[in-house]
RNA sequence: ACUGCCCU
């Protein structure tokens, strides 16, 4: 069941979702944890926060203790609203409460953060994750990178990225998207196709963001031309455009 | 592929 509704949660469709978490019940299976946090963060997933916490007072209520993936969710459904105030009164709340907010909350909000152009909350919140016992990981720096980047500081970025290579961490593929959508939108396509062929280099790491990224700054750049080729390429290659 | 964070 978990795994039937965490498929329908992702594809939005919350009300097969819910549905189905209703025959489960009927025959007698009881949804745990995994059903629940799956259930809300598809809702939060869709803005839809009224339905992810009237879930979530249903799973106390039916004796299904939330944990902190479950507010952790609720915290991004905050944030991808905008609602950061909120999002971080609820961090406070759930703390208190005794819950432990991981590397995965604190991601959640430097993310938003960071793309709001608050760097120093930002690194305000590395230092409480510290305080906290977990350290930042490789979506902590691409967040900020990405904020950074789009922020149009790409001095700062720079720095950022060296700061997280000097600490031992590896860019990973959403690294180089970042850093090819920020060459793009400078107009350094010389650049962004070098950090392609880096990316590409490693083999494995193409995710579908990364096509996309260089056909969109392409484009943009009024080359055309080249973004035809890079299809062309892409087709040879036997690759699916989306 | 049992649930939460970063890139078009």
């Amino acid at each position: 069941y978990n795994t039937i509704i965490d498929g329908f949660s992702k594809q939005g469709m919350l009300e097969e979702a819910t549905s189905l978490l209703g025959n489960m019940f009927k025959r007698g299976y009881q949804p745990d944890i995994v059903t629940y946090n799956t259930i809300i963060d598809g809702f939060c997933k869709q803005g839809k926060l009224e339905e992810a916490t009237s879930l979530l007072g249903n799973m106390s209520r039916r004796g299904v203790q939330p944990d902190i993936v479950t507010y952790t969710a609720v915290i991004d459904g905050l944030c991808k609203q905008g609602r950061m105030e909120e999002a971080m009164k609820l961090l406070e709340e759930v703390s208190i409460m005794g819950f432990c907010p991981d590397t995965v909350t604190f991601n959640t909000l430097i993310d938003e953060c960071c793309k709001q152009g608050r760097f120093k909350e930002a690194s305000r919140l590395v230092e409480k994750m510290y305080e906290s016992g977990f350290r930042p990981n490789v979506v902590t720096f691409n967040a900020m990178i990405d904020g950074l980047c789009k922020a149009r500081d790409l001095q700062k970025a720079e720095e950022m990225l060296e700061k997280m290579m000097k600490a031992g961490y590896e860019p990973n593929v959403v690294t180089y998207n970042v850093l090819m959508d920020a060459m793009l939108k400078e107009g350094r396509v010389e650049e962004a196709f070098e950090i392609y062929n880096v990316l590409a280099s490693k083999g494995y790491a193409h995710n579908v963001y990364t096509p996309n990224i260089l056909l969109h700054g392409l484009c943009k750049d009024g080359n055309l031309n080249a973004a035809m080729e890079f299809i062309d390429g892409m087709l040879a290659k036997g690759c699916i455009p989306d």
